[in-house]
DNA sequence: GCCACTGTTAGCAT
DNA sequence: CATGCTAACAGTGG
């Protein structure tokens, strides 16, 4: 579910709320999802102070006071949201947190349990395995190291652009939305491009990733922010989940093809490179 | 019921 | 190292 822009507008909005609150209680409902280290221990955090909010890639790092950041990736089915603390809780709500003064509670919420906790030290939360091998973020890497991380690389853009290593944060959906915008085929081998298509690539990741967190993200199926809202910029997708519908430039159908064994959605007419080219 | 599909990625084989 | 499958999980739709 979530990429970039999705846990972008999260991360903005827990910002803007949590910033500053106390710690009450911490739970953790089901340990599994703490899969990459020991269990979480909750306890541990009672009575710190919400430091600051952030983003690296599709990570989600709450700062607290003594040393610790608590680590959350949503997986393909993560939801991580504000709600009354009087709602239901279902099986699938793995941890939560309460704060003084404050009418809501937080909840991470992961049918599929693809996603993680982890509570790990501050001042080595570049460490942590999900965050040691990202690669830069795609919204402030210079044209230089864009062209450099794609290089030489034999591999299809598509393959590159879900690279984490690559480029932090992009997933399926706006890899599609991304190469359709760039007006590149999906299956076109990196090492072959010219500088003036890694321009298009380059400028065709701000201006989707830019506008899809304008639009606070896409929900195909299980997207909710931290409001606990769907996003809107499913609306303004051109070839992801649109095999056969005419595309909005040309009219050509769309094509799904396999790439890494996910599909991958594109215009023949208009992502012709390597093909006609 | 069965099978294919899903917004991720670590781990493994090649 | 680079590349490409597979599995982990639960739910949905044909």
């Amino acid at each position: 579910m979530p990429e970039l822009p999705e846990v972008e507008t999260i991360v903005r909005h827990l910002s803007k709320q949590l910033n500053g609150l106390k710690i009450i209680s911490g739970k953790l409902l089901n340990s599994q999802i703490c899969k990459d280290e020991k269990a979480a221990d909750p306890g541990a955090i009672e009575g710190f102070r919400v430091k600051g909010i952030r983003r690296r890639g599709k990570v989600i790092l709450i700062d607290l006071e003594g040393n610790v950041t608590i680590l959350f990736h949503l997986g393909m089915t993560g939801q991580l949201f504000l709600t009354s603390p009087c709602g239901p809780i279902d099986r699938h709500t793995h941890f939560k947190l309460s704060f003084l003064s404050y009418p809501y509670e937080l909840r991470f919420r992961d049918v599929r349990r693809f996603g993680c906790l982890a509570f790990v030290p501050t001042d080595e939360f570049l460490l942590n395995r999900r965050l040691k091998r990202l690669g830069p973020e795609p919204l402030e890497v210079k044209f230089p190291e864009f062209v450099s991380q794609f290089y030489g690389r034999r591999a299809r853009l598509k393959s590159l652009l879900l690279d984490q290593s690559v480029l932090a944060g992009i997933g399926n959906i706006y890899a599609d939305e991304i190469l359709f915008r760039a007006k590149l085929h999906p299956s076109f081998p990196a090492y072959l491009l010219q500088k003036s298509h890694l321009e298009r690539l380059w400028k065709a990741v701000r201006e989707v990733l830019l506008q899809a967190i304008k639009y606070k993200g896409s929900t195909i199926r299980n997207y909710v922010n931290a409001e606990n809202l769907p996003g809107e910029f499913q609306s303004f997708h051109r070839v992801y989940g649109k095999e056969n519908q005419p595309c909005s430039i040309c009219e050509t159908r769309i094509e799904r093809i396999k790439i890494d064994a996910r599909s991958t959605y594109f215009c023949p007419h208009c992502q012709d490179l390597g093909i006609k080219d």
